[in-house]
DNA sequence: ATGGCCTGCAACGCAGGA
């Protein structure tokens, strides 16, 4: 199966993007992030006629992530244990026998701001749903965007990230531990060409010259990493006029 | 040239992103 992430800066903005993107890669399960509309004005009927099952937990504005899906998920969560607040970032469903937990990861500003403190709480309480979930779950992925590169070789330029927001130790010590409960990287699992990143600053040509970070990520359960055959970023989309500065990351399980 | 972008909201600039 074709799993895939994508944070799409609005679903509204974006959908033209995601319909084409589907058409062309066919993806069996494609989690969205930032979707940044509510749920009555979720656009679902293009994606039910593009042949997808739609999931959605949405709020004014901001936030919002969205799984949609070939086969029709079961044990849909919209408001896990402890990432249940006003801010709609996280929605776990089962598919095909497989546990898909969609997470948007708070973004943190600036190391040391309130908003900073909110993501690793939040990342504390990531890791503790995820304990309970591969208890439950044999067979299981988290994804989405977890706003942290976590090695030198995930950003374009290490020394001026260095202790900055996505790339500071206490965020690298949260998604390790994280990953401690047991998920793989499964990107790390293939060869993969020196400098791939997920997202580019929409400023100073930050895609033009690669100036980008990879920050989304496909983490799965050693059963299921052992399954996984490959895992590309796609970025196609990033090229085109008026993108997401994120590009698809997809999984061949 | 020391800043350059994008989205949604209700504006006629702002908050937030990363």
């Amino acid at each position: 199966m074709k799993l895939a992430t994508w944070n799409v800066n609005s679903i509204r903005a974006r959908l033209a993007h995601v319909l084409d993107w589907l058409a062309a890669n066919k993806p069996d399960v494609l989690c969205l992030q930032e979707t940044k509309v509510v749920d009555a004005d979720f656009p679902i009927e293009p994606l039910r006629a593009a042949g997808y099952h739609v999931a959605y937990v949405g709020q004014k504005s901001y936030n919002g992530v969205a799984t949609i899906s070939r086969t029709a998920a079961s044990d849909i969560v919209t408001a896990p244990p402890g990432l249940d607040g006003e801010q709609k970032r996280a929605l776990a469903l089962t598919v095909d026998n497989i546990r898909v937990i969609n997470v948007y990861v708070p973004n943190g500003e600036r190391v040391g701001s309130e908003k900073y403190e909110f993501k690793l709480k939040w990342l504390a309480a990531l890791q503790r749903y995820l304990a309970a979930e591969l208890a439950r779950h044999r067979l299981l992925a988290i994804v989405g965007d977890f706003n942290i590169a976590p090695e030198d070789r995930d950003v374009y330029d290490p020394t001026v990230w260095r202790d900055q927001v996505l790339f500071s130790e206490p965020e690298h010590q949260a998604l390790r531990e994280l990953m401690g409960v047991g998920v793989i990287d499964v990107f790390r699992r293939f060869d993969q060409p020196p400098e791939s990143f997920t997202w580019w600053d929409y400023r100073q040509g930050g895609f033009r010259r690669n100036h980008g970070l990879r920050i989304d990520h496909i983490l799965c359960s050693a059963d299921l990493a052992q399954r996984c055959v490959a895992c590309t970023i796609d970025q196609t989309p990033r090229k085109l006029e008026r993108p997401s500065d994120h590009a698809p990351v997809l999984a061949e399980i």
